[in-house]
RNA sequence: GCCUCUGUAGCUCAGUUGGUAGAGCAGGGGACUGAAAAUCCCCGUGUCGUUGGUUCGAUUCCGACCGGAGGCA
């Protein structure tokens, strides 16, 4: 018998967060984090995290893992996350997972994802150099020696791609290809109900700007300031690529406006929000709600509904 | 009131020595297998301010008018 569990997913700024939390209640569950920037502590108002009373009401899992200068890896993340289930679980909740990282997701739902050996960051380095030295192409004609197939599917301007495809080449003597192939056979280990949130885009996007006036206002710009003090946030740092700080910097540095960076911020948030959809777009274990003309509470029943149904019907173990 | 500059894509602007136009940004679509809030790919018809004139043909030249900016009074 599979772990059940709920995960609600969507771009951001849909509703995801509250949705979790009142399915949390409704159905005695506990919230598991599926999001690449609040495992950050210190990074509060900028990523939307759950508020301490929300976190003190229903426990929240994979929030504040490590600190804003650590690097954190997908498959960090699995295996923090299926601790958590397993957790949860034994003590007779439900998981609820919570979250836009698509990646994340899916490789908690797909377990032999990460046959592939980890990065080497020498050899990263090393491969990092060479592309400065002999360009894109020469490195994606390199790939396609080594992997024809994973050189075919990756443009030779995705060079974080093409880097890592060699890396998996050349630290392991087989090609990223072959351990895609076996990837794909794993079956899900958990019994998953998958709900997503959806908007028409211009509804979403005035969502988007009317969260960041908000986040603004309850003192983003500030903790964005602490965070820098702290000597954080360096743009190499997964953390420093987070949307709402590094467009908050050019403020800080008294570069431009504040409302200069908060309109750049709100673009770089819609941005985000369209590669958010077309990721869990593409999934088709996803269950979409249609959220324009219907209120939270509306949302929720239908949830619940589409939850309960997915257990009856066995449709949860697909 | 006179003079000069200006009016082209949602925005900022380029351009056509007269054959109905193209960049950046915004916007749209897509990909994604250990950095993913990252990374990458594709997508440009718009009364060329309005209206007359010259011309086979005007967004391009000329006139008037209407916006906008500046200068002189």
């Amino acid at each position: 018998m599979k772990p059940k569990i709920l995960c609600i997913v969507g771009p951001t700024a849909s509703g995801k967060s509250g949705l979790a939390l009142a399915l949390a209640r409704r159905f005695d569950g506990e919230i598991v984090s599926c999001d690449s920037m609040q495992i950050y502590r210190g990074m509060d108002i900028g990523t939307a995290k759950a508020t301490l009373a929300e976190q003190a009401e229903i426990p929240h899992h994979l929030l504040d893992l490590v600190e804003p200068d650590a690097s954190f890896s997908a498959a960090d993340f699995v295996s923090e996350a299926q601790a958590a289930i397993a957790d949860i679980t034994a003590r007779g909740k439900l998981p609820v997972l919570c979250g836009g990282t698509g990646l994340y997701l899916d490789s908690l739902l797909r377990p032999t994802a990460y046959a592939a050996p980890p990065p080497d960051p020498a050899l990263r380095a090393e491969l990092t150099e060479q592309l400065a030295e002999s360009g894109p192409e020469a490195m994606h004609a390199k790939l396609a020696a080594l992997d024809p197939a994973a050189a075919a599917s990756v443009h030779p301007n995705n060079t974080k791609r093409v880097l890592r495809a060699l890396e998996i080449c050349i630290s392991s003597g087989k090609t990223k290809s072959e351990f895609d192939a076996e990837s794909v056979v794993g079956e899900c280990p958990y019994a998953a109900c998958v709900i997503g949130l959806r908007w028409p885009r211009e509804q979403l996007n005035a969502r988007i700007d009317e969260r960041v006036n908000i986040m603004l206002k309850d003192g983003l710009a500030e903790e964005t300031a602490h965070l820098l003090d702290a000597g954080y946030l360096a743009p190499d740092t997964t953390a420093g690529q987070a949307i709402g700080y590094k467009e908050i910097l050019p403020y800080l540095r008294g570069e431009e406006s504040l409302a200069a960076s908060a309109d750049r911020l709100k673009i770089a948030t819609h941005r985000y929000a369209k590669r958010q959809m077309t990721w869990f777009g593409a999934k088709n274990y996803v269950e979409w709600i249609d959220c324009a003309g219907r209120n939270f509470e509306e949302i929720v029943n239908i949830a619940a509904e589409l939850f309960i149904c997915a257990q009856d019907c066995g449709k949860i173990n697909e």
